[in-house]
DNA sequence: AGCACGCCGACT
DNA sequence: GTCGGCGTGCTC
């Protein structure tokens, strides 16, 4: 050890658990016999408050410390399973916490996967012998853990074995003993359990005796042969062999080793397109574009703009493959896995084993390890949603962001990261290239790449020529009232391509039967006792609705509330008058399946929603059945507009293109033209041209009208000039400031007080000069949502230092304010108003 | 957040 | 007279 890192003696560290009032940098000693192990980006176990009860740190630095009177040393440097934040991580922490408004801590639990981290477990050890009687329960846990810990009384007990065996209270209980001071409470790594070995056997290089048994030769020749197998090889191959194995190490024939092995999730196999590598000419400057830019060995960005079927999956290929050959690592975020089974099913079949996949639906056990293949350098590609932008290469070259105006690549819990702001740091970082891929860029992106600060390339031609589908915009308007959600256009439409024997699809806004239920008598709607939301009618199984009396109605369907998850009977009369005049109102992906069954009977058809499509498999399912051509009409929501490819599809549907149209939000027309130029995409993606039906009952909408015409360009023009007039990003940065409590009186009073703690620090001559409108406070959208009441303001303004330091200090102040009873936080450039 | 300290109400 | 309620404030 060297003589200037003995003079290291003390380590600032966060604690992982702190509020973020005080999550600040804590100077504690560090002493001589730790000194070797400690670094940054490490964690440790040190006492923290009055309690000096252990808790996790992360070392953000090491220093030495003349005067050391007052500092609390740290216990232990954690092994955490190996887990250490290098350089770049690190200061990603940082980052997030400074930009975001979270804690260190909340930064190193979304990077790192919780099985890593949950390397460390709360214990605890006996200390002391009862002095008196102990009540029955209390003894009752001594006991066991006198018991358990009888061997290696300092090794201690994990507090959640005793959680799962003397049930909830014993969390209380073991604090009281840790009272009386019979126990102690501390952390240790966790036993290794989040990493999995497999045997693998060898035939011994010592002199041995062939075995005598059967099974046992059998299992020898075929070790013999293979030179060494695993256990789960030799299990598949013989069964179940234990015995054997046992016999064959007992008698000197094998030798064995444990390996690590890495649980994978399953993944589906798919074709690698057969002519994978040939780009056309556009595709080739594209590719060459981006090329140039890594090859520049500088950090860069590049917007890829193709029009939707123009092949950027392949141009995407092309720039891994030549990053793969300068021997650096890439990362591909897909909005949603389960949406994009194509993208990730293109690349494993190109890669492979090299491919790492992170998503939510992995279990922990195998996101972790697919987080250590990539750490171990096992896996250079890491293809995954939101969260896989903390993948930890060293050695990145490229970050993809595959539809890139999505909004699942902010985070809308905190820590409140957008993806491409992560990965624009780590590219400034390890000098690596950020591309990102849009049908329909944000405006803020295809901005940026319009001032050139991306290298702007576009595809303007569907692969293979194929012309673009013919969209038109259908006047709903009839002065008929409501006529059903198949307008007569499209049901003929409809009715042609089942008769040519082509598919179709129907995108629906909204799930469920009916989207609400209201009183004809007194007007009353049924909302969630929850939320002040309307519940929306789901019809059980394949029950129709209209054609029954309330009561039957009642029985096979349930009102559902979409936010919380809410559900209740449905009431045959009217819960505030008893009138029996309740009507159903709206129609979701539910009406528009009996709808067409009633149009089009005996013809299969195919419903893709929430409630249809469970589990991850049976999306995948429907999707190949569909493209089997096992059903001639799939209808659903959003699940259908995403980059699926369906060459017999040459009709696509839009039931109700008004939903969007009136949100309060400024990306409204954004993603409204997203919506539709995606689903309209669809269409006409084989040998046959498509078309698409927009129903709408505002058809003089601009841009439902440049939608149809899939006219980016124009909708871009059209929408900055609004944006700039208006003063909306990218001409300003928004910030949300969001008030919560369990009490409507709470909310009110702590909006009220943060708004005047906001109007003091804008008068302070710190913060004077950061241009801001502030908005509000006023209720949000949803103003109770799984009964917490919210409340909030909306500043415009231009995120600076000053403006986060401000922030900042806005939310520690109320958090002191509100004393618990009502909770404040901020977001900047949040994904919905 | 978690925990201790501190100052008020129903018990031995 | 104490035990314990939870309001308040700090954490190297």
């Amino acid at each position: 050890m060297d003589g200037e890192k003995m003079l290291q003696n003390a380590v600032k560290a966060h604690i992982l658990d702190a509020p973020y009032a005080a999550d600040k940098p804590y100077t504690y000693y560090l002493p001589p016999e730790l000194r070797g192990e400690a670094e940054k980006g490490k964690f440790v176990s040190l006492p923290f408050g009055r309690g000096n009860r252990q808790t996790v740190a992360l070392i953000v630095e090491t220093l030495t410390v003349d005067d050391l009177t007052g500092l609390k040393a740290v216990t232990a440097v954690l092994e955490a399973g190996g887990v250490k934040l290098n350089e770049e991580l690190l200061s990603l922490c940082l980052f997030l916490k400074e930009q975001t408004f979270c804690t260190v801590g909340e930064a190193v639990y979304a990077m790192i996967p919780g099985a890593a981290l949950k390397g460390l477990c709360a214990c605890v050890r006996i200390v002391g012998e009862p002095a008196g009687e102990l009540n029955e329960r209390a003894s009752q846990i001594y006991g066991f853990i006198r018991e358990k810990t009888e061997k290696d009384p300092e090794a201690g007990c994990p507090a959640e074995k005793i959680a799962e065996k003397f049930g909830e209270d014993a969390p209380d209980l073991l604090k009281a003993l840790t009272k009386l001071g019979l126990l102690e409470r501390f952390y240790r790594d966790k036993d290794r359990s989040s990493v999995t070995y497999e045997c693998v056997y060898a035939v011994s290089p010592a002199e041995h005796t062939l075995p005598g048994g059967k099974k046992q030769r059998e299992i020898y020749d075929a070790v013999s042969l293979a030179g060494e197998l695993g256990e789960s090889e030799l299990r598949e191959k013989f069964g179940q062999c234990r015995q054997q194995l046992k016999a064959l190490l007992a008698g000197g024939q094998f030798i064995m080793h444990r390996e690590e092995v890495y649980r994978r999730a399953y993944l589906k196999k798919h074709d690698a397109p057969p002519d994978g590598n040939l780009l056309t000419d556009d595709q080739e400057k594209a590719k060459d574009a981006v090329c140039r830019l890594i090859d520049g060995g500088k950090p860069g960005a590049a917007l890829l703009y193709g029009v939707t079927g123009s092949g950027k999956t392949r141009v995407m290929k092309a720039v891994i493959d030549h990053v793969l050959s300068l021997g650096k690592s890439v990362i591909v975020l897909v909005p949603e896995i389960a949406l994009t089974p194509q993208t990730v099913g293109v690349f494993s079949a190109f890669y492979g084993d090299g491919v790492a996949l992170i998503h939510s639906g992995l279990s922990a056990g195998q996101r972790y390890d697919e987080w250590r293949r990539i750490r171990d350098g096992r896996a250079r590609i890491c293809v995954g949603t939101r969260s896989a932008i903390f993948a930890p290469f060293e050695n990145l070259g490229l970050i993809i962001i595959d539809e890139e105006q999505e909004h699942t690549y902010k985070s809308d819990m905190t820590p409140r990261y957008h993806a491409r702001d992560v990965a624009r740091f780590r590219c400034g970082r390890q000098n690596a290239v950020m591309m990102l891929c849009s049908a329909t860029p944000s405006i803020e992106s295809y901005y940026k790449a319009k001032e050139g600060k991306y290298t702007l390339c576009t595809l303007p031609k569907r692969y293979g020529d194929a012309p673009l589908p013919r969209a038109i915009l259908c006047d709903m308007r009839g002065g008929k009232g409501f006529s059903g959600p198949i307008g007569a256009l499209l049901a003929n439409e409809l009715a042609k391509n089942v008769e040519r024997g082509e598919q179709s699809i129907l995108f629906v806004g909204r799930r469920g039967y009916n989207s609400y239920a209201t009183c004809t008598l007194c007007g009353e709607t049924l909302t969630c006792p929850h939320c002040s939301v309307s519940l929306t009618y789901h019809a059980l199984g394949r029950y129709r609705p209209e054609e029954n009396s309330a009561a039957e109605r009642a029985k096979h369907g349930v009102m559902v509330c979409h936010y919380c998850g809410f559900r209740r009977q449905v009431p045959d009369v009217c819960p505030k008058c008893g009138s029996s005049l309740l009507q159903f109102l709206g129609c979701g992906t539910q009406f528009v399946e009996n709808e067409l069954e009633r149009i089009f009977p005996g013809v299969p058809t195919l419903r893709l929603d929430a409630d249809t499509t469970g589990n991850k498999d049976s999306f995948e399912t429907k999707l190949d059945s569909f493209r089997r051509g096992e059903a001639q009409i799939m209808l659903g929501t959003q699940m259908v507009t995403k980059g699926h490819d369906f060459p017999n599809v040459t009709l696509v549907g839009v039931t109700n293109a008004d939903a969007g149209l009136f949100i309060d939000d400024y990306r409204a027309g954004e993603h409204l033209f997203s919506l539709v130029t995606q689903v309209i995409g669809r269409a006409g993606r084989g040998e046959r041209p498509g078309r698409a039906i927009v129903q709408t009952y505002n058809p003089d909408h601009r841009t439902l009208k440049m939608a149809v015409k899939q006219d980016y360009p124009a909708f871009y023009e059209d929408e900055i000039a609004f944006r700039r007039a208006l003063v909306f990003p990218p001409f300003c940065d928004i910030l949300l400031i969001s008030l919560t409590a369990g009490e409507e009186s709470e909310v009110r009073a702590a909006a009220e007080l943060a708004a005047k703690k906001l109007a003091g620090l804008r008068e302070d001559a710190r913060y004077e000069k950061i241009p801001m409108s502030v908005y509000g406070p006023f209720e949000a959208p949803v103003f109770r949502l799984k009964d917490q009441y919210r409340m909030r303001m909306v500043v415009k303004t231009r995120a600076g230092r000053a403006l986060r330091e401000m922030i900042a200090e806005l939310l520690v102040d109320c958090a002191e304010k509100f004393k618990r009873r009502a909770t404040i936080s901020a977001d900047l450039n949040p994904s919905a108003l």
